[in-house]
Order: structure tokens, then sequence, then C-alpha cells
DNA sequence: CTTTAATGTTTCTGCTGTAAACATAGAGGT
DNA sequence: ACCTCTATGTTTACAGCAGAAACATTAAAG
């Protein structure tokens, strides 16, 4: 995670201090507001206050910043996915709420989520493995499955699946953003397809 | 469509005959080989074998060449979706057929596919409404919800939502590109999550 | 104090999209 | 046959981009 550093360093001209922790900063306000594709090193530089080619002591290409971007983008989804699902009553209404998080962030911050998703194979294998709320969901559908690996498994895929297509359509505005959808889609219970 | 044009038009110099499909064509081209971020106009009109501008005679912008490709790409993904419901059994096959000829078009298109939702709004709206097989699509699965109409947008949601994000998904390398896996995920009868 | 490694800056190259001015050729009117 | 108009090319130019190379500054370690 990106800490802000509040800490230390007035800007004491040259040596800006922790230019890392500024860039990532600067990129996660940017995806504010930009899509992935149109974030520019040179802008970032700019809002950074510092020259354009600086960027490349910290990271050593475009693709590199993007990456480091797109961690904390996961890490940021996995704790708001965490967050929903202790709010649920049991397990299966957990699970759901897991996968209405997950389209939610996807609404609150495309540009981000999208990022995340651009990033292939680099971020470390699969965004399953790295997603903090993953190990819980595993659980989550194993027992509705009563425990079968084959079957769990199809669940997660299906789920994942459902979620994720339902974000992208409403990111790429192929289905009106609309939260009561989202529910209605998703179901208040647990996704059972079986 | 673009017709390749084999019809006409020695390469008499100057005057190209028809640019404007030739663009498309060597755009359709490079796509099975480049992701769209990474098409340039300039090196479309290098392939062609006209000069860099010469693209502004026929297409305001970048965006208006792209968009002519998505168009492009939606009717070939429609297409490939009719061919695969005309071989089902019965209607709930056919039905489970056009979304395992959805992922698989996504995973032989890669770029193609990722383009056509690029293209947000522009395109006219929704795929939805111009895919060819969408029709056919809603009667099936009005078919299955015994003529309902919220019961049937909702399924025809949740299908669209799941082959979607699975084709997404594979793309991105976040699941493994697996045809077993499409079958199995998607089902062999009609998606019923109800 | 001096050396050195980390972190900045300038300058440069080659790519991109696109605007503006100019060139060519084919079609129609006389 | 000739002139003109319009569609469709080309050349040139500009600004923004990623990134390589050479140089500058500074903080920390000897």
């Amino acid at each position: 995670m990106v800490t802000v550093s509040t800490s230390k360093s007035p800007p004491s001209s040259y040596h800006h201090g922790d230019l890392h922790s500024a860039l990532l900063a600067a990129g996660l306000v940017a995806l504010q507001t930009t899509a992935f594709a149109d974030l520019s090193l040179r802008q970032l530089a700019r809002n950074v206050g510092v020259s354009a080619t600086a960027v490349y002591r910290h990271f050593p290409d475009k693709q590199a910043l993007m990456q480091a971007l797109a961690s904390e983008g996961i890490d940021q989804l996995g704790q708001f996915q965490k967050l929903a699902a202790e709010g649920a009553a049991n397990p299966d209404e957990a699970f759901a709420a897991t996968g209405r998080a997950y389209v939610r962030f996807a609404l609150a911050h495309p540009a981000l989520f999208r990022l995340i998703f651009s990033q292939c194979e680099p971020v470390g294998s699969t965004i399953f493995g790295n997603n903090l709320a993953s190990q819980m969901l595993q659980d989550k559908a194993s027992l509705a499955t009563k425990g079968d690996p084959a079957d769990t498994q199809k669940l997660m895929i299906q789920a994942w699946s459902l979620v994720h297509g339902l974000a992208m359509l409403m990111l790429d505005k192929q289905l009106p953003t609309d939260l009561a959808l989202i529910d209605r889609v998703i179901g208040q219970t647990t996704f059972k397809p079986l």
C-alpha cells in the first residue's frame, strides 16, 4: 500500500525525498479522472514537480509504474471486498456481498479497475492469488458446494465471471450503471446455477 | 462488412481507388497480431502504401477508423454466433451454443473483441442492439422464462455477463484459456440460476 | 574532507496524431 | 478540345509521448 508520505521531507529543491511514493500517489489520483491508457509519465512527473526522465530512476519503464499501480488497486479491491463480507449475516450473504463489492468497486474506480486487468500476467500470476479476499471466498464457496473441489472451482469461476462481466459491461456502457440491477443479477443469496 | 475489393483498380499511383475499404481491411489484418491500442494510423497508411495523412480524407480522426473496425467486429461476432446456434438441436442448446461462440470468438480475435468494447457509446448505443444474433437470443431466453419479461431480461443479462466475464478473464490471463473450461462454466443447457 | 552512489536534469531520437497548404487527376460543362 | 471543379492524394510542420545518454547535485560513508 502506498502510504502518502506525510512523514518527512520539506521539498528542498533537487532531491525530492520520496519520488517513488509520490509518483504512485500521483498516479492513483490521476486515475480518478483519466483512463489508464491516457496516463503519461511526463504529466505525472509534472504533477509531482520533477523532470520527465526522473521517473526512470524509480521505475525501469512505464509498464513497471503501471504494474505498481495495478498492484495497489488489487489491494484496495480486496480490502473493499473484505469489508463488505464482514457486514454480512451469514456465509451465503457474505459471498454475494463480496460479488456486489467487486462490481461497485469497478464502478467507483473505473480506470484503476481496468488497469488491474490490463497488466495481464505481470502482476504476479493472477489477481485471484493476490486478492486479499480470495481465500475467504474460496472457503465460502467450498462450504456452499459441501466441499467437492471440482464443484467449488466451478462455482468460483462462474461467480467471478458473472461479476466481472457485469462490471465490464457497465463500465463499457453496454449495460446501464444501475445498483439495483447489480443486486438483481447477482442475487441476494449464493449464486447457484448447478 | 468489408468486401476486400478484389474487383477493380490497378494501383495507378496517385489515386488509390478504394482507400476507405483498404484501410479497414488493413486494420482488420493488423488486429490479428496487434493490440488495438498499438494500432497506428501511420503504420496502417504505410501498409496500404499511402501517405500518413491520406487517412484523413476518409475518416475524420483515428477514433472514427476504430469505430468502423469495431462495427465490423460486431458483425463478425454476430455471424459467428448465428452459425453456432444453427447447429444446435433445440433452443436450449442453441442458447448455450451462442454463449460458447461468444467466448470462442473472443479467444480467436482478442484485439478485435476488445476493440468492440473499447468504443463505448459510439458504435450505436449497445452491441446488444447491433449484434445480429441478439434478437434470436432474446426469443430463446423468453421461451426459457415462459415469457415473463422481467425474468427474460434478467436471464439475458446474467448470461451475457457470464460469457463476457469468462471471455475477458481468459483474455487477460486470469483464467487458463481452456475450451473444456468454457463448456463446464457455461453448461450444456440453458443457464438457470433463477 | 573526499569519494561515491543515489537521484536529479538536459538534451536528443524516433514515434505518434493531426492541422495546413499544395498537387494531381478524373468528371462535367462549355 | 478545353477549362474548371472536386475528390483525393502529398509535403511539411507541430506538439506530445517513451525512453536513451550524458551531465549535475547532493547526502552519506570512508
